[in-house]
RNA sequence: GCGAAAGUGGCGGAAUUGGCAGACGCACCAGACUUAGGAUCUGGCGGGGCGACCCGUGGGGGUUCAAAUCCCCCCUUUCGCACCA
């Protein structure tokens, strides 16, 4: 028998509310009442079942980020499934078949990490961490059904993953190849761009990360680039802060790319020297010649020697006229070559190069200083055949665009920058347009880059608006064949290869004779073998098992070796959520029927902190599965939340900063209805919250208070739920009224905020008004003036409106009155308007828009009979007294204001 | 540098539309009760003033009968982007 039991016995059965002798009451423990319900809930696996076929009904898909199972939920955690769980308990009452599942992102590195310190397997701490943090789950009351979990580690789910992998290598989006890629030295393995926050490691911020040459699979989302672009115009349900940084990460700009050849032709004497080559000539004199006697060759010899062409991309073909030079990124091909028999070059470049690198780990890109080295070598501008310079600049980046850049320093603001350091001709060839359509006469403050301008010195082109400029100009490059309009994105194509173990296998051998064979699908999953020893961070884990490595080629039967690298984690997020609607099937990876009912997704709530990665992947995915005829959404989620982070002692909870807040310490002390509870109320769940234990209290004191509240009256109301209308055989007193009044203003207030502004925060602070008011009443309710057909409907209408809430409490009350029925399939309580109106309102008065006093009225007052009642009203007439009253603003049912001279 | 959001008591926050600033909770103060509890109940709680009143939503200006809310300028914080040609 527990103490509270005891107690219980020895304060005896509830007594009617005396002032001066406050009666003795069951204490409010969570710690005994919440296990209890948890047990009962988990023997009824259906509890919180989806049912596909269920009749009549409107289908909802609630969805929480699945987490990553490091073994313990935090509180950012909580939060998240605190929000979805009180969505999801809100649509079953509403009467909606909802589907809220839950799952496990269960591959990645920590689970080697932890392999290699504790010399326990990836797959028993993973799944150890999975079984601690579902007790953790069901501890806290979320409804979820458990019988679709996914565990993105099982053979079962990742076969699919290889499944996808396949088809796509068949529709040629994926592929392999050699390439600058981005290699973190922490994680010993390559990340995606997307995992490179600032150069650094998206888990290691003090790890910078390097660029590495290496042979990877990759998949062409940049095939969909300008869809998922498109598409966001049609994600009205997403924050917009996250549709700007997926069209920012997309990053597409239109403009032209312009061929200039490179000439050997001689210097002409009749221009004047340039002041580059003034500069050049300083720099040379400053330079040590060559160590080891290097041939070098005049600029004009070696460029002769290849008669190539610099294709440059550029948003402002329009002012193709004022280009001045030409700009080369310092990776580009053609610096290679020049810098091959020009050593002098090459060892500028390279402290070009080892400068940029530096300032990098600084940090602020942006700000580092434009640098530059003349190549010696010119090239020609196709629209007036004028010889330009080629220089290679630090500015210009190898991986975007063709690495290469027409200089137009007059026009932009980084080559404007750059000219004036080092002497480059600037060149105005637009100007502002003015009202009458006539160039500004003025010389304009240059860099001028205003998008709306005309063009000038421009040949043919000139007196052109600069857009229209833009598209002819693109049109005459492509008819003389030295050029053409383009589209440049700045997304890449998503390398996924991981020199990691613990991932999903990439399906792929590779033969002598017959090169790069898929598995074939009969073969799958290639199983990720699990008698492994992680002894090293770095390499292949898998490369090391002859018994993995070794295959057979099932084209020619010949040897065969099985790719040895798995895929990035982000893969398995990508699909999971169409993998819960059918998440035990064996022959597909869905159903698509079932995931047609169910799709899309019609609330997605996670952290911001996925508004690129996951959510940029697996909109991918899922286009490219309805290309594959999988599915006929085009987009996977209809409308997302992204909550606040919680912080504490103003910075976000982290073992680093000391701040962290365990949940189970939480429940421990105060219940999960009570964490749960706080974590809505503390802030509303768009903003950060500060976690203050304080405040946890207040909340499990008010949750305390509802319990004693509805025991007391328990008994008493229990017999006047039965019947389903409300009547009363006496009119009701004015304090009923008022009850029945709050109660549905209550209603009323909670359910406007689930359809739409979520401030859960303010609903639960309006279930406090409830409670209050029903408390402040007792002394009537002790008199009889409250009847008990009033009372019980409003107490069961109180724990309804409770339970998308604190869960545990509800259900706990719902039986103590005598329910049997789920409290989730009870229906939400009905607001009627009628019940919730005022009868009598309080109107502040104002005199010149300052508060003198307040009136009370029918609410059915007109307007002369506010204003007759504020005249009347005394205090309003000593201050008008001597004074003119020039005017009465009457806002009905609001105020009233007396503009007094 | 560009873009977005935010700034309200000692604290978290409230105030869908311009209409009583500070709901609700925490902390604090006073009291009641007591089986002294991680209680509970009642009252108070922006600042100033004995008072009538005055001041008050980051700062300054403006619009309006009326501004936390709208407009202009500035400051601070957070987030995103940042040599993208």
């Amino acid at each position: 028998m527990s103490p509270s039991e005891t107690k219980e016995k020895k304060r005896g059965p509830a007594a009617a509310t005396a002032p001066t002798e406050p009666p003795r009451e069951p204490r409010y423990t969570p710690s005994e009442i919440e296990p209890r319900w948890a047990e009962r809930w988990a023997a009824q696996p259906d509890l919180y079942g989806a049912d596909p076929s269920s009749s009549g009904k409107k289908k909802y898909y609630v969805l929480e980020m699945l987490p990553y199972p490091s073994g313990q939920l935090h509180m950012g955690h909580v939060r998240n499934y605190a929000i979805g769980d009180a969505l999801a308990r809100y649509m079953w009452m509403q009467g909606y078949n909802v589907l809220h599942p839950m799952g496990w992102d269960a591959f990645g590195l920590p689970a080697e990490n932890a392999a290699l310190k504790n010399n326990t397997p990836p797959r028993q701490w993973t799944l150890q961490n999975i079984a601690a943090m579902k007790r953790q789950m069901n501890r806290l009351g979320l409804a979820y059904d458990w019988r679709n979990e996914v565990t993105t580690c099982f053979p079962e789910y990742y076969r699919w993953n290889q499944w996808f992998f396949i088809r796509m290598f068949e529709r040629g989006l994926a592929y392999r190849k050699k390439s600058k890629v981005n290699w973190c030295p922490e994680c010993a393995t390559v990340l995606a761009n997307e995992q490179v926050i600032d150069g650094r490691c998206w888990r290691h911020e003090d790890t910078l990360v390097e660029q590495r040459d290496l042979e990877q699979w990759f998949l062409r989302i940049t095939n969909y680039a300008q869809e998922l672009l498109d598409d966001l115009s049609k994600l009205d349900g997403w924050p917009e802060k996250v549709r700007t940084m997926q069209r920012n990460w997309i990053g597409r700009s239109e403009g032209a790319e312009i061929d200039f050849a490179v000439t050997d032709a001689p210097e002409e004497d009749r221009k004047p020297k340039a002041a580059a080559e003034i500069i050049l000539n300083a720099i040379e004199d400053a330079i040590e010649p060559p160590r080891h006697g290097t041939k070098v060759l005049p600029p004009s010899e070696s460029a002769q020697a290849t008669g190539q062409k610099i294709r440059v991309f550029t948003t402002r073909v329009d002012t193709i006229y004022g280009a001045t030079s030409i700009q080369l990124a310092p990776e580009h091909p053609l610096v290679k070559q020049f810098a091959a028999s020009d050593s002098k070059l090459a060892g500028e470049v390279a402290a070009l190069v080892e400068q940029q690198n530096q300032a990098r780990e600084s940090g602020d890109v942006a700000a580092i200083e434009k640098q530059g080295v003349f190549t010696g070598h010119y090239s020609i501008n196709p629209f007036n055949n004028e010889r330009l310079p080629i220089w290679v600049a630090n500015y210009i980046l190898l991986d975007y665009g063709t690495g290469a850049v027409m200089s137009v320093p007059a026009h932009d603001e980084r080559d404007y920058e750059f000219a004036k350091k080092y002497g480059l001709e600037i060149r105005v060839v637009v100007l502002p347009r003015r009202s009458d359509d006539a160039p500004s006469a003025e010389e304009p403050m240059l860099p001028f880059t205003a998008e709306d301008s005309l063009l000038i010195n421009s040949g043919d082109f000139s007196t052109l608006g600069n857009q229209e400029a833009q598209h002819k100009m693109a049109a005459f490059a492509d008819q003389h064949g030295f050029g053409n309009a383009t589209v440049t994105y700045r997304l890449k194509d998503w390398g996924i290869s991981r020199q990691r173990y613990w991932g999903t296998p990439i399906p792929m051998l590779y033969c002598e004779k017959d090169g790069i064979v898929p598995v074939p699908d009969d073969q799958l999953p290639v199983l990720l073998p699990e008698n492994i020893a992680i002894t090293q961070t770095g390499g292949s884990p898998l490369a090391r098992l002859p018994e993995f490595v070794n295959a057979t080629c099932p084209k020619c039967g010949g040897p065969a070796r099985r790719e040895t690298d798995t895929m990035d984690t982000f893969v398995d997020s990508c699909w999971y959520f169409y993998r819960y609607t059918d998440a035990r099937n064996s022959q597909a990876p869905f159903n698509p029927a079932t995931a047609a009912y169910w799709f899309p997704i019609d609330q997605y709530i996670g952290g911001v902190e996925h508004a690129i990665l996951h959510l940029i992947y697996s909109r991918f995915w899922t286009k490219v599965m309805r290309d594959l005829g999988l599915v006929k959404n085009d987009e996977p989620v209809e409308r997302l939340f992204t909550q606040g982070m919680v912080i504490r002692n103003g910075a976000k909870m982290s073992k680093s900063k000391g701040n962290i807040v365990s949940p189970d310490d939480m429940i421990a002390r105060y219940g999960a209805d009570a964490t749960r509870a706080y974590a809505l109320f503390a802030a509303p769940p768009d903003r950060d919250l500060d976690w203050q234990e304080d405040g946890v209290a207040g909340v499990s004191r008010f949750l305390a208070r509802v319990y004693r509240l509805v025991t007391r009256y328990a008994e008493q109301v229990r017999p006047h739920l039965t019947s389903g209308g409300q009547t009363y055989t006496v009119p009701l007193s004015r304090t009923a009224q008022q009850l029945q009044r709050k109660l549905h203003q209550t209603i009323h207030k909670i359910t406007e905020d689930f359809s739409g502004r979520w401030h859960f925060n303010t609903c639960i602070a309006a279930i406090m008004e409830l409670v209050n008011a029903l408390t402040a009443a007792e002394p009537s309710i002790a008199a009889g003036e409250v009847p008990n057909e009033l009372l019980a409907p409003i107490l069961r209408d109180l724990i309804l409106l409770l339970a998308p809430f604190a869960p545990y409490l509800a259900a706990e009350l719902w039986e103590q009155l005598g329910q049997q029925q789920n409290l989730l399939r009870a229906p939400w309580p009905k607001f009627d308007e009628a019940l919730a109106r005022e009868d009598e309102i309080e109107v502040p008065v104002q005199i010149n828009g300052r508060l003198r006093t307040v009136i009370r009225i029918p609410a059915t007052a007109d307007q002369d009979a506010m204003r007759d009642t504020a005249l009347a009203d005394e205090k309003i007439r000593s201050a008008t007294a001597d004074k003119e009253i020039a005017k009465v603003i009457i806002v009905p049912g609001k105020l009233v204001n007396l503009v007094v001279k």
